[in-house]
DNA sequence: GCAGTGACTAGTA
DNA sequence: ATACTAGCCACTG
């Protein structure tokens, strides 16, 4: 089932971001091996399933939102799901990447 | 094997 | 502040 070992490496290091915290699509690139592929990361969580154990939704671009023009619906689950963790969006319902960014 | 695509980023206007 | 552009390169058809 593994499609390619990119997508899986990809997976394990959103994994391993820890509870409360949040990375860049860049920064998850960089951490598995991968600098530059930024594109590459989304695109392994567009072809994420749902049964997934990924926190995909601890991933954001480089403002502390998700561009999902193509899925609204996970935007709204994304918020939840980060509210649901303790991290604090602010009135643009941006993720505060200052505080909550993912620092190795 | 080639062409189109993209949950991005950084730069420019 | 927002809008648009170019660069990036693995994945899909």
């Amino acid at each position: 089932m593994r499609k390619s070992r990119t997508y899986f490496i990809i997976y394990e290091t959103v994994s391993a971001i820890p509870k409360g915290k949040v990375a860049t699509y860049g920064q998850i690139a960089r951490l598995a091996g991968l600098p530059g592929h930024a594109r590459l990361v989304g695109y392994a969580l567009h072809n994420l399933p749902d049964a997934s154990k990924v926190p995909w939704h601890r991933v954001v671009n480089s403002k502390g939102r998700i561009s999902l023009d193509s899925d609204p619906l996970a935007g709204s689950l994304q918020r939840a799901l980060l509210r649901s963790e303790g991290i604090a969006l602010d009135r643009d319902e941006a993720v505060v990447l200052g505080k909550f960014q993912w620092r190795k």
